[in-house]
DNA sequence: ACTCTAGGTGTACGGCGTACACTCGTCAAG
DNA sequence: CTTGACGAGTGTACGCCGTACACCTAGAGT
């Protein structure tokens, strides 16, 4: 403590989760593109090598922050009926992952489950046991809701846009998609997709899938095929 | 015609579809993350920067890549049930995808919906609206597919891997995805996912989503959101 | 006092996308 | 036949990336 104790507050150690933390604020603050090795050391104000004591390589990074961000998802809520606390927990998964427009990609991107991952999709499979599903019906179920399941709907193209006035030309050549670009008329229409209510649509989804689960779980649905 | 006519056949000249296509079998053998600029380029027996005056970057050529693929769904089959039009085009989209299984990625992280895209998602619009579909269900319908349109289910984990027995630590800590992974008993019981039929699980959900589309249809369902 | 070790450093390598200036063959206009 | 424009392919170079490897150093345990 004798010399340089004021220039710059003394350094608290690097750990592993103080690097996963500024990986996720630095993939919020300026997209996962320009999240490298190289500007989270810089953010860190440590040389680049430094992050290799803490993860094993950058996979290993993405794999911390997928995880990081899965476990912001809240627990299921307790509850007699089985649709609502599923629905419950899908819609915070999904508020989770606006919250963090990066995650989705990345977590979709990892080879294996992680161990986040891993715990939610487990209690989420206990939530549909514990609503009287087969194990059967909730292997298929949970199958059939796929991404969903994390909150997010792969909306194949960002519904954000320029949202210019409607072509014409396009209008003629993709009729169809006008004609729905028309039908979504609510502040201000836009060419394909723009315009809609993202969550309406998610929720639209999120219902069918499960009153159709219900449907089959009433009728004591089965997977009768055979080898 | 003097000289070196024989040393190699004198070069057809690279042009847009030649270097898409390179790209696509690619692609095809050795993975997306195996493409480069600098790789395909020596595919293709030429400088890096060759390519470029055929594709402006990178992106642009991904973009093409995208439409190489979904150019090859096959186009609805007439015929007077929705369902198993949009069934029938969707299954083959899923089949385009197996054959080329970096495309639902590219396909995913193209910012904006390309032509060839946009085409098929406008035909697919317009079989469902001749079913009968209003446009404004329609619309809702078409976003409840998201990417399974694409024939992507989108399956969170690859289910293929080693395969190994369950392991009985694994089943403790997640005992309900454990209790899939029992259920999920034919060639082969894995981890999480494996041993799945894929397929029947995309079209267990392609066809809950189909039958409650119907439903709703026949329901003259709209969505009675006012602003 | 000595060693061990965890954490941070510095240098370096190979690969990437691509900007920019160039060469060269073809072909139409003069 | 000359010439000049032009489109396709080339060569060099830059800045970024992930990360292997050797090194240093402060503090803890003996």
């Amino acid at each position: 403590m004798t010399r340089q104790e004021a220039t710059h507050t003394q350094r608290i150690p690097l750990n592993r989760d103080r690097v996963l933390r500024a990986a996720v604020a630095l993939a919020d603050a300026t997209g996962i593109d320009a999240l490298s090795m190289r500007r989270l050391a810089q953010e860190l104000d440590v040389v680049p090598m430094a992050l290799y004591k803490h993860v094993a390589n950058k996979e290993e990074l993405l794999d911390g922050m997928a995880d990081a961000v899965v476990g912001e998802i809240d627990p299921p809520a307790a509850g007699p009926d089985w649709r609502r606390v599923v629905r419950g927990r899908i819609l915070s998964a999904r508020r989770v992952l606006l919250r963090h427009p990066w995650a989705a990609r990345v977590i979709e991107s990892r080879t294996g489950p992680t161990p986040a991952v891993l715990a939610y999709l487990d209690t989420m499979a206990g939530s549909f046991r514990e609503g009287g599903l087969s194990a059967d019906l909730t292997h298929h179920v949970m199958h059939a809701m796929g991404s969903r399941l994390l909150g997010f709907s792969q909306e194949l193209f960002d519904t954000s846009g320029p949202s210019g006035p409607p072509d014409p030309a396009l209008a003629a050549r993709y009729p169809h998609i006008a004609e729905l670009a028309a039908t979504a008329a609510h502040d201000g229409g836009s060419t394909v997709g723009g315009g809609c209510d993202d969550q309406f649509e998610f929720e639209f989804a999120l219902d069918l899938l499960l009153d159709g689960f219900e449907t089959l779980r009433r009728q004591g649905w089965t997977s009768e095929r055979k080898a």
